[in-house]
RNA sequence: GGGGUUGUAGCUCAGUCGGUUAGAGUGCCAGCCUGUCACGCUGGAAGUCGCGGGUUCGAGCCCCGUCAGCCCCGCCA
């Protein structure tokens, strides 16, 4: 087909913005065809751009036969530059934004064809991985230009945010360091070094850090990061985070700095949310929701039911009653409606579930119209039955689900039923009244979990690893249990958590050398490694080091949220597959071993001569000496072999010989 | 590294107990159609049943392996 050109085309709206104000009004537009309906002599065509659609129309009568003849040739995407008046609709379309009005055309330039794509527009349940080979394609649908729109005023409020607490915007280096303890580093091989690596940052963190040292008082960056780990819904190995650093600040004035950012994000998306956000001490996190990311929307807590059984006659939980607290018998209790929504098919699939965490069953007790039903109701005395309904202050109905074993394992139980049952009873939806206990979908419920452990017990590595990172405060109250205790030492660092996703992580920072070599030393980093690995910043914290502190924010999961999805990449423009490649790049792919020599990724063995008319020549450049050998090599050769490529490795020992056509030479 | 799940026409899916010619809707192509807006009507083309192997007289269906998408555990300071 003959395309038109835009030539001097002049778009004078857009295409969302027509209404019946412009009738009578000659109006020039561009977009992408939606689509064509074609009645004959009548044809309708959907004209979408950025902002919008907005019809086209033509007739016999209205429109000459050239200009009719070229609108019934377009197809589904084509590129138009469309010029027409805007009129009153016959039949309107109240489903529509420009509903009122369409376009009769008088001119219509086809700017480009489109072949028939591979997938519809319109359809949600198109395959993903389709989705993503032609991202591009993909990126036109309604849903992916909102949440891109959004990610995007996110960012810029983020800024003007930032800006307007007199905030620096820096850059950091992509090409950097790798660091040891954490995730895993993409590396990037240095072509100057051989054998050396830079590593691609898992975050900003000294740098932002040593810009305090610098005197820029306050660091912001939104800043791609990089973590080589298997990813899940809510993981890319590449990510954007919003990177925050202040000087002579406490862990409040960060959490200041935060809060009200998330006010103006949340407000994009039409929810109102106060301020301060609650703070939640990561012990009663765990204690109580069995997470350190609780979903807060969820008003079920963990309770513990230890004592109810201390004399009880159900041995699994006397035992642990027994104890003295290494075992704990603990429970969700769901009271009232809420119980009878949970059919005895539910319970088996929760049970399943826990059996899968490692719990040796769930045991439940279900008070009803007829009474107590228990699992373990044959082991309950009259005593025993009424010290646990008074536990839970049963009235009517009720149902408690069990879980025994150490803190750990009953938080991880409990914790994930808690946020599965909740998530359950949000999706049956049969009482408005239940969304107010359990999960509410048009609630942002924020919260700080704060004083995370500063270590813990690594098996692993048999010693013990920061939990946050290992520039991380120790909390002044706890500095004596440094060395005592390691692991009873809290940190000053927090969480910013929304509906059960982590949102972000900070720290105050350790801000003196003296303890951050005892932080290294504790951690198993020697002397001579922090030096070689962290000298510049002990080198920093020595020469006036200002206390300060900051955060991280992942922009990612906010926008995911704030967009009302599950999955990270809706949000992300071209985000990679759960097995990390990029199906529309195809990347990683593999590279020319010439690249890889280059970086040196190849053992230098293989030497290649062209044996030409009276000379060598090497393609790698060879030594003279290499190249000595080689000839004597071939000097031992028949003329056959010699008459072309000859590879030697590293010592001179002849790995191949390729005969090429060509001149016959002879020694 | 482990577990679960999916893979059939361009797309979304159905396919019975293993049975001889693998279907539907939609999209695409062609024709007709002056008020459509998921236009309608008529006709047509369109398949490496993810790939490889095996069992069987016979495999889309059963078995083994493998690849890819998705979800989870481990991992992610």
């Amino acid at each position: 087909m003959r395309l038109d050109q835009l030539g001097d085309f002049q778009r004078t709206h857009r295409n969302g913005d027509l209404r019946l104000d412009h009738a009578g009004q000659t109006v020039r537009l561009l977009g992408w065809c939606r689509r064509v309906r074609n009645l004959g002599s009548l044809v309708f065509l959907d004209l979408r751009d950025r902002w919008g659609l907005v019809q086209l129309v033509a007739n016999e009568e209205t429109a000459d036969p050239q200009l009719l003849a070229k609108l019934k040739a377009v197809r589904s995407e084509f590129v138009l530059a469309a010029e027409g008046v805007v009129a009153g609709r016959e039949s309107r379309n109240p489903n529509m934004a420009t509903g009122d009005v369409e376009i009769r055309l008088t001119g219509l330039r086809i700017l480009n064809t489109a072949a028939p794509l591979p997938f519809p527009l319109e359809d949600e349940g198109v395959g993903e991985d389709l989705r993503l080979t032609y991202r591009f394609l993909d990126l036109r649908r309604e849903e992916l230009q909102r949440n891109m729109v959004l990610r995007s005023e996110v960012a810029n409020l983020t800024r003007n945010h930032f800006r307007e607490l007199d905030f620096i915007e820096f850059e950091t280096p992509i090409l950097t360091k790798s660091t040891p303890e954490g995730a895993r580093d993409y590396l990037v091989p240095s072509r100057v070094h051989a054998g050396e690596f830079f590593a691609l940052p898992q975050s900003p963190q000294l740098f932002k850090q040593l810009l305090q040292v610098s005197g820029f008082e306050r660091y912001v960056q939104i800043c791609r990061c990089f973590r080589d780990e298997d990813l899940r819904a809510d993981r890319q190995p590449e990510f954007t985070q919003v990177d925050v650093e202040m000087s002579f600040v406490r862990q409040e004035d960060i959490q200041g700095v935060i809060e009200p950012l998330m006010v103006k994000v949340s407000k994009l998306v039409g929810k109102d949310v106060l301020t301060p956000f609650p703070r939640l001490p990561y012990r009663e996190a765990m204690e109580w929701y069995g997470s350190d990311k609780p979903d807060l929307r969820c008003a079920i807590k963990i309770q513990d039911v230890t004592a109810p059984f201390a004399t009880s006659g159900f041995n699994l939980f006397r035992a642990a009653a027994d104890s003295q607290g290494q075992r704990r018998v603990r429970a969700l209790f769901f009271p009232g409606e809420a119980a009878g929504l949970l059919s005895r098919k539910a319970l088996d699939g929760y049970q399943d579930q826990a059996k899968q965490m490692g719990a040796g069953g769930l045991p439940y007790a279900k008070w009803g119209k007829d009474g107590l039903s228990s699992s373990f109701k044959k082991f309950l005395d009259a005593a025993a039955e009424a010290a646990l309904k008074d536990h839970f202050r049963v009235e009517g109905e009720g149902l408690a689900i069990f879980a025994v074993g150490t803190d750990t394992q009953t938080s991880r139980i409990l914790g994930d039923l808690r946020v599965k049952i909740a998530t359950d009873l949000a999706a049956t939806e049969k009482d408005p009244a239940l969304s107010t206990l359990f999960h509410d979908k048009n609630t942002f419920a924020f919260l700080w979990v704060v004083d995370f452990p500063l270590l813990e017990w690594s098996e692993e590595h048999q010693r013990f690893i920061a939990c946050h990172h290992p520039f991380t405060s120790p909390h002044p109250d706890d500095l004596d249990l440094l060395e005592t205790n390691p692991g009873a030492c809290r940190a000053v660092a927090y969480d910013l958590v929304l509906n059960g996703y982590e949102l972000g992580g900070g720290s105050i920072r350790i801000h003196d050398a003296e303890t951050q070599s005892r932080m290294f030393r504790i951690i198993g980093i020697g002397e001579a490694e922090a030096r070689a690995k962290f000298g510049f910043l002990l080198d920093a914290l020595s020469f006036g080091a200002p206390p300060h502190g900051g955060l991280a924010l992942g922009l990612d999961r906010l926008v995911m949220l704030l967009a009302g999805k599950d999955n990270i990449r809706e949000v992300i423009a071209f985000p990679k597959t759960s097995q990390a490649r990029c199906l529309m790049t195809d990347a990683p792919s593999p590279v020319d071993e010439r690249q890889l020599r280059e970086l040196h990724l190849l053992p230098e063995a293989k030497q290649t001569y062209r044996v030409g008319a009276v000379f060598f020549e090497s393609a790698e450049g060879g030594s003279p000496e290499l190249r000595g050998q080689a000839l004597q090599q071939i000097g031992q050769l028949t003329p056959r072999q010699a008459q072309g490529l000859v590879t030697f490795d590293a010592q001179g020992q002849i790995l191949d010989t390729q005969t090429l056509s060509g001149p016959t030479f002879e020694f």
